[in-house]
Order: C-alpha cells, then sequence, then structure tokens
DNA sequence: ATTTGTTTGGCAACCGCTTGCCAAAAGTTG
DNA sequence: CAACTTTTGGCAAGCGGTTGCCAAACAAAT
C-alpha cells in the first residue's frame, strides 16, 4: 500500500542545492536572512524534492508544536459544533493543528486527558471544564491556557457578554405582558449559569416582574423535562432556561402535559443550537456567538505565546442577542 | 503564568537513579528488557521527577506519532458527532491522539489541509471526502487510508451495511399500504448515495411496490425543501430521503405547504441525527451506528499499521436499522 | 589603500529519545 | 573449573531540524 520512498530532509535540499543544510534551514524559516538567489535555489530545489518539513524534528529543538487543544465537556452536544469550528478555522488559518479532546463530562478522564496531551501542545483551551479552579491554575502552570465561558484568576479567558441579550429577552417577555417569571438553572457550579441568572435578575427587578430560580438541573433534555412541575407549581407564565436542550426538553414536557407553547407558557432558551428550530414551534433563544468566541480563544492563545510578562488576557467579548422564533406570545390575562 | 522548570528527561532521571539513559529509555518502554529491580528504581526516580516522555522526541527516531487525522466535511453536520464520539474513544483508549480536520466541503481545503496535517500523524481517517478515487489512491500511497462509507480500490474503509435498515424501512412502508415511493437523493457522486438507492430500488420492487428517484440535491435542509415540489409532483405517498437533514426539510415544507405528516405523505429519513425527534411529528428514521463505525475506522487504522503486506483492510460492517417514530402512517386510501 | 561594517553561508552542538552493538556479569553445563 | 550462553546495562550514532558563533566575501567609509 505504502511506498518506502521516505520523505525529503533539509539535507538532500542541501546536497540538491549544493548548499549547507543550515542555509536550507534559514532560507524555508528565515527569509531574508540569506541571499536571494541563494533561497531562491533552495526553494527550487525543495519543490523539486516535495519537500515537507518534519513538524517533530522542528518542535524538538524549538519547543514549539503547533499544536493547540480544545477540550470540551461532550463532542456530541451541539453547543459545541461552532465553538469547535470557530477554533479550528482560527487555528488551521495560520497553521496550527488543533486536536479536540473530549472529557465526557468526566474531572477524572479530563485530567488524565490534558495529561496525555499536554507534552504536545503549545496551549490548551478549555471549552467547558469540568476542572476546579485550583486545578485549572496548576495547568495555567505548566502550558498556557485560555478559559471559555468561564473566569479563573489569573488565567486567561473569553466570555461572552450576556448583557444584551438577556435585557432584549426580558424587554420582550415584558413587552408581551409576562409579569412573573422563572429561571430553569444548569449547574450551580458553572459561571455562567450564575452570569445569566444575575442579569436576568436585575432585568426582571428593574421592569417590574418577579423572577424564580428553578435550581439544579442537568443541562440536557432530561434537565428541562424534569423541570417542567417546578415551572408549574411556580406559577409562571414565562420561562427562560440555561440552554436550549434544558428549553427544549421542558417544551416538549409541556405540550405533552397539555400545556401549550408559547398560549399558556413562553419559552426562552439560551444558544440557538442545531435543532433548535426544528420544534413545534421553534424556539425563540439567545443566541450566543459560539464561533466567534472559538476563533477568540483561539487568538487569545496566540497572543499569550507571544506576551512578554505572563498576565493573563482576555478576548475581546462577543456579545448576545436574542432570535424570536415562535415559542413566546402574549402572556394569558 | 507559566513556571519555567523543563520538563525532566530520561537524562534526569538517568542521573537520578545512577543508571546510563538508555537503562532509561529500556526500563519506560520494554518492559523485561531490563533487570526487575534496576526497573523498579527507574520508574521510582522518573515518578518522583513527574516523568512525561516527550512525544517529538520520541517520534523523531521511530517515525511513530501516535496521532491520527480524522477528515469531515463539516464539522457542524451533525451527521458527524457520533462519528467523531466514537473514532476519539477508540483512539484516545489505545493512547493515540485524534486530530479532527474540516474540509468546509471544498477538496482544495482539504487537500491543502491534509498536506499541512500529513507528516505529524501516522494515518488518515477520511470521514467524508471530497477527494476524487485518484487523489484517495496517491494519498494511501504516503499513509494509510481509511475511507468511511467509501469504497476506493486497493483503499481500506468501514462502511456499514444498508441491507437490513432499509429492507426494514421498505417492509414497514408496505405494511402502512404503501404502494408510491420516493427517494430524495442526495450527492450522485456519494458510493453511500448510490448504495442506498440501489436497495431501495431492489425492495421496492420486490414488495411489488414502484419507486422514483429525484435526484441531484444538496444533503442539507434546504436541499429537502427544494425537493418538496418534485415529491409532490411525483404523487406517491411515502419517501426515503438520503439524510435526516433533507427529511426535516421536506417535512418542515411539506407542513408549511398544508400537506400533512404522515396523514398525507410518510417521511423516513436516514442517520437518526441529533434533532431529528424534535420536530413534529418526530422523524421516522434509518439509524446508522456511526459511534461504531468510526471506532471501527480507528481500530482498522491501526491494524493496518502493523500489518505485514499493503492489503487492504475492511472493516467489520455495522448494520443499519429502521428506527419508528411519528412521520410515518397508513397510506391515504 | 586601509579600516570598519555588513552580508552570507558553513560548522557543530543540541533538542530528547531509541536502538544496534558490545562487553561485563551472571548463570549453565559437562 | 573451563567453556559457553544468557542477562544486563553502557556507548554512541542517529532521527531532522535550529541556531549561536565564526570566518570569508563584499561593501562602504576614511
Amino acid at each position: 500500500m505504502r511506498v518506502n520512498e521516505k520523505a525529503a530532509t533539509i539535507y538532500d535540499i542541501a546536497k540538491l542545492a549544493g548548499v549547507n543544510p543550515s542555509t536550507v534551514s534559514r532560507a524555508l524559516t528565515t527569509p531574508g536572512r540569506i541571499n536571494a538567489t541563494t533561497e531562491a535555489k533552495v526553494r527550487e530545489a525543495a519543490k523539486q524534492l516535495n519537500y515537507r518539513v518534519n513538524p517533530f524534528a522542528r518542535a524538538l529543538p524549538t519547543g514549539k508544536t503547533k499544536t493547540i487543544a480544545l477540550m470540551v465537556a461532550d463532542i456530541t452536544n451541539p453547543v459545541f459544533f461552532k465553538l469547535v469550528r470557530g477554533a479550528e478555522l482560527a487555528a488551521s488559518e495560520v497553521g496550527y493543528t488543533l486536536v479536540i479532546a473530549e472529557s465526557q463530562e468526566s474531572s477524572l478522564v479530563e485530567s488524565a486527558t490534558l495529561e496525555r496531551i499536554l507534552p504536545s501542545v503549545d496551549g490548551v483551551i478549555l471549552g467547558t471544564t469540568r476542572l476546579n479552579d485550583d486545578e485549572i491554575s496548576a495547568l495555567n502552570q505548566q502550558k498556557p491556557v485560555v478559559l471559555v465561558n468561564r473566569k479563573v484568576d489569573g488565567v486567561s479567558d473569553v466570555v461572552p457578554d450576556n448583557t444584551p441579550g438577556i435585557a432584549e429577552a426580558v424587554k420582550h417577555l415584558a413587552d408581551l405582558g409576562h409579569k412573573h417569571l422563572a429561571f430553569v438553572a444548569g449547574p450551580a457550579a458553572s459561571w455562567i449559569n450564575t452570569d445569566r441568572w444575575n442579569l436576568l435578575m436585575k432585568n426582571a427587578v428593574e421592569l417590574g416582574m418577579t423572577i424564580a430560580e428553578i435550581s439544579s438541573n442537568e443541562p440536557t433534555l432530561e434537565g428541562g423535562k424534569g423541570a417542567f412541575e417546578r415551572v408549574r407549581a411556580a406559577g409562571v407564565t414565562a420561562v427562560v432556561t440555561y440552554n436550549d436542550l434544558m428549553a427544549i426538553g421542558l417544551l416538549r414536557e409541556a405540550t405533552a402535559a397539555g400545556v401549550r407553547v408559547p398560549e399558556d407558557l413562553s419559552i426562552i432558551g439560551f444558544d440557538n443550537i442545531f435543532g433548535s428550530d426544528f420544534t413545534n414551534p421553534p424556539l425563540s433563544t439567545i443566541e450566543m456567538p459560539l464561533q466567534k468566541i472559538g476563533a477568540e480563544a483561539v487568538e487569545t492563545l496566540l497572543k499569550s505565546f507571544v506576551a512578554e510578562d505572563d498576565e493573563p488576557m482576555h478576548g475581546t467579548t462577543e456579545v448576545t442577542s436574542l432570535l424570536v422564533r415562535g415559542s413566546t406570545a402574549k402572556a394569558k390575562a
């Protein structure tokens, strides 16, 4: 299957071009360092031999792997697709390779995987980490880390600005005449869950609405489904959920229970995941610019590679916005 | 941010354990090659120094990178999630790192990406490739390749057996009294599209039904939507689509046009993608064991690494099956 | 023409690990 | 106990690049 012609090395080029290997190296990596005509000669020889630099040989002396790791809790969670894509695009654009690792929602798996991968990457993006603050700080000690949707002291991060999306959403519900809201929360330990809840509360109160937190739910379809009873009990006319998955679970459970959406209950999710418009009615949701965030995370990491100091960096924050589809309507009189 | 204590090397261990570096190397990589007590001493020292082998240094002399690439056309296409996960799991289980690359549906991007990544991987899995047969063969010349859902002469592959799922589906429709079917096809060049169409045709004819191919559609929501008019024109009561995305697009367009699903039109998709149960009605679909296929692809690749000859290998074929949800019903009288 | 400065390209060490080869040590055998 | 085999661990040469240092070649300045 395979031919055994070993890949060309700079020595082959050197021989062909009649120069020293070091000259080849310089010609190819340090434009301007050597004479233009020599460089041309080298490049010509390289092309002729179909030369491709051996990344491992290069990584050894330099210590630069040109690879970054992106850790997510669950690859099959649609929230991450765009994050992954944004990161992948941004990385490959500058010649970096992205390796995606999955923690399977387990901090043990995450640690083990990181352990395994760490020596072969220049830095790590923690998309959704199960690690605690101390573990993250420790990791950041070894290789640069960029956190997504979370903040830890001394660690770089990129987080979205939930303010505009939430303000729009609450305003939207207020305009529709809703007075009593509920927030179906996600993981209590989640930074972004807290951020969303605080903003929601602030905005609701400002507009004279009541808001109840329905807490400790899995951020899944099941979690949304499981929260339905408590949503009913809360006697609210509109609910915002921690994410779309929960919103969809809730929506389906409500429909199954004979509660009409949006006539009896308005629902707004978070993230605008794939499939959130497949539902009946299609879900209104607060959109997160995940692809941009992914790209931003990569850029932030790249910057930290060249940074002189060790100051944590913060990516420019992308902004959320409300996407109105069919799951919100006037409050029942 | 970073501490500058360089990672421990086998030389550090050697010094600490009072042996030669080569002994350390052997102790750690060739159990049994050296004395058990010496090995224990070395391991102890390694642990003490928190040693972690430098994969680049290792890859240089051995040429083994312990990394494999998985190429998909579009990371955000939900069809691939499970494929990716299956591959990732299988790879990390045996200490391999998986790098995921996206061709963005472009053979140019695909070639360029492959070009960039090839030197740093041991082999490649082509999940959904835009490359033509010749390009694939050429690639296979350089590094072992495993194709998913496609066959090219002389190249290893793993493809699902569509037979049972399709037989079930056609039988199911026949049992419901349908006499006239349509297949909303995907990309004409797709191996799996052809396979599905042929099987569908064979089964339909065997059960005395007519079947029409509605061809040249994008395998997307839009493609499904765009095929609706032709489905109507075909005057069929049931349709099978190339994939779920198209089925969902078709379903929504049908509903929008006042054609009730499943009362007026039964629809069966392919793949059981994420969100295919979000629709109203939830989509009946022929499920592909994508996660298994992903794992199988990795295993096949690993086998080919150690194979003596250059014979292409074929992963054990996983089997499809029909998943009946709500989008199929009795044919209209 | 001499001094000084700048290009340019070669030399060789090094990055961390693997491995063929060899010799000392230990174990077997008759 | 000599002769032979096996075990064990050291030596050193790579793997394919990068890069500090140096000297030759050339250019500019006095």
